[in-house]
DNA sequence: GCCTGTGAACGGCTTCACAGCG
DNA sequence: CGCTGTGAAGCCGTTCACAGGC
C-alpha cells in the first residue's frame, strides 16, 4: 500500500515555499509536541497498519475461544515474523507474560485504545457511483466503529435516493451536514476531475482525515491526513512483478542451461 | 499502503525452518538471478508504486500538450519532492536532458516498459457482490491494459448473469477459464471466509499475482505476489491519527497555557 | 545558469540476539 | 525452561548536496 503522506513537516525544516500563515503570524504557537515530551507517540506508521491487522486476527481468535497467544502464533496468523510482532506490541506497552504469551482480550483492548477505536468515527462518502454504492452498502463499515452517516453526490437524480438505508445529500450541503453529524472521516469516491474540489470542500467543512479512492494526487493543508487507495497503482505494481518474473525466467533458463553440470546458487521452487 | 509481502527470501539467508523442497532436493536449481548479474532489478517497491503515479500525471500532461517537464514540476504534480523523483527516475535509466528536463513522451514510454504495461494483463474478478460489481463495471480497468476477462461467484443465481458486459462464471470453473483466457491477475472480492479457498484455487489455476480486497491475511507460495487493499486497516490508521491529533491538542492547550509569555518552539497552523 | 544524475549522509524500520522474568 | 521485551546492529529507502552536462 500505499499511503499518500505529505512532506514530513518536521519542526525546523524550511518548507519549499513559506505559507501565508507563517509569514503573517509573528508569534509562533506550539503546534507539535516537543520530542522530549512525546508520550510514546513514536509508533511507526507501518507498525500502526500492522496493529490493525493484529487486531483483526485477535478478534477471530477470541471468537474461536482462545484466551492466550504466543508471539509466534499471532505472528504466523498475521503473516509477519515474531520479532516484528513483539516489537510492534512493545510500542504500545508491555502486556505480555514472559514464558506464557499474551492474553487475547487484553491485547484487543490495548490496540483498540491506541488506534482510537474506543470512540466512534463518523464517515461521509462522496460520490455515489459504483464504488460509492459498494462503500455505502458495507453498512457500518468493517468491525463497527465507523458508521457511515452521510452520502453526497452532484447528480440531482441521486439526491434523496436512499442508498444502504441513507438518503443521498447534495454536495453543496457538505459543510453543513458534516458539521451537524460530526463527520471525522471523508471518503472520496468521485471521478478524478471532481476529487480535488470535493477534497477542498471536505477540508473547509472541518474534515481532517480523508480516504481517497480517486486516482488523483490530492493537495491538502499540513493538518489534514490523506490515505489513498489506488487501483491503477496496485495493478501496475502487480504488472511490474509479472514482467520481472518473465525476465528472470528468461535469464534463468539461460543460466540453468549453461551451468547444467555443477551446483548453481540456491534452491527454491519456482513452478 | 500497505502491501502484503512475505519474507524477503534473500539468497543465502537461512530461513527459520527449512522447507521440504530444500531438504528433499539434492540438486538446487537457480531460481533467482544472482546479485552480480541482476539487470537493474534493484528498483525499490515503493519507487515502483510511485512510478505508476508519475505515469498517470505524465499522461495528463501529455493530453494538455506539454512536451517537456522539469523534475520540479513533475514532483509537485505527483506530490513528492524533486530529489526523490529524480532518484526514482534514475532507477529506470537516464532519460532527462541536463539544464532542460524530461521529454514527457519519452518518460511515459520508459515507465510503461518498466512496469510491463506494453503487454496486456488479463484480470479475473472473484466474488460478484457490491465490490465485485463495482470492479467489473470499471470496464477495462484504469488506463487500459487490464481487461477484465472473467468473473466468478458461487451463487447459482448470479452465474450466467452479465455484469459489466461479461457473464458471471461459476467458481468451480476457475482453473479452466483462467487457463483459457490467460488470466495473469486475480482479484479477490469475496467475503472473508471464502478468500483463502479462492486464493488457493487461483494459485492452482496458475495465477501468480493477486489483488486481495478481503480482510484476510492470505497464505501463498513464495512465487505468488499478493497485494492487498484493506479498508478496515485504512480507516483504523486514520482513526489513529484522529486520536493522536486529539491527544496533541490536549497537551498543546496545556503547553500554550503554561508558556503563554515567551516564544515556544515553532509555528504551523493546526486549526 | 540551470537542471539532471548520483554518491554519500541520514533516518527509520526490521532483524538479531539475548537479558529478564515468570 | 520458555517466551517476552528491547538495546544494538543491519538494512533499505529518503534526503542532501554537488559534480556533470547542456
Amino acid at each position: 500500500m500505499a499511503a499518500q503522506r505529505g512532506q514530513r513537516n518536521g519542526v525546523g525544516v524550511t518548507p519549499p515555499a513559506p505559507t501565508a500563515a507563517e509569514i503573517t503570524t509573528p508569534i509562533p504557537r506550539v503546534t507539535e509536541v516537543p520530542a522530549a515530551r512525546e508520550r510514546a507517540r513514536a509508533i511507526p506508521e507501518a507498525a500502526v497498519a500492522r496493529l490493525a491487522v493484529y487486531l483483526r486476527v485477535l478478534s477471530g481468535m477470541q471468537e474461536h475461544g482462545s484466551g492466550t497467544v504466543s508471539s509466534e502464533e499471532l505472528a504466523a496468523a498475521a503473516g509477519v515474523n515474531s520479532a516484528k510482532l513483539r516489537k510492534d506490541l512493545s510500542y504500545i506497552g508491555s502486556y505480555g507474560t514472559r514464558g506464557v504469551g499474551y492474553e487475547v482480550a487484553v491485547l484487543i483492548e490495548e490496540i483498540e485504545r491506541i488506534l482510537g477505536l474506543t470512540r466512534k468515527h463518523s464517515v461521509a462518502v462522496v460520490g455515489i457511483g459504483n464504488l460509492g454504492h459498494a462503500l455505502a452498502n458495507y453498512g457500518g463499515f468493517p468491525g463497527r466503529g465507523f458508521p457511515v452517516t452521510a452520502l453526497f453526490d452532484v447528480d440531482p437524480d441521486l439526491v434523496g435516493v436512499p442508498v444502504g438505508g441513507l438518503p443521498v445529500g447534495h454536495i453543496d450541503d457538505i459543510a453543513r451536514v458534516c458539521a451537524e453529524r460530526e463527520v471525522s472521516i471523508g471518503v472520496i469516491a468521485t471521478p478524478p476531475p471532481a476529487a480535488q474540489a470535493v477534497c477542498d470542500r471536505l477540508v473547509s467543512a472541518g474534515v481532517q482525515c480523508i480516504l481517497n479512492f480517486a486516482p488523483v494526487v490530492l493537495q491538502v493543508p499540513d493538518h489534514v491526513e490523506v490515505r489513498k487507495v489506488d487501483l491503477a497503482v496496485e495493478l501496475q505494481v502487480l504488472s511490474f512483478h509479472v514482467a520481472r518474473r518473465a525476465d528472470n525466467a528468461a535469464v534463468l533458463a539461460e543460466a540453468n542451461g549453461r551451468a547444467a553440470n555443477g551446483r548453481a546458487v540456491d534452491g527454491m521452487v519456482v513452478s
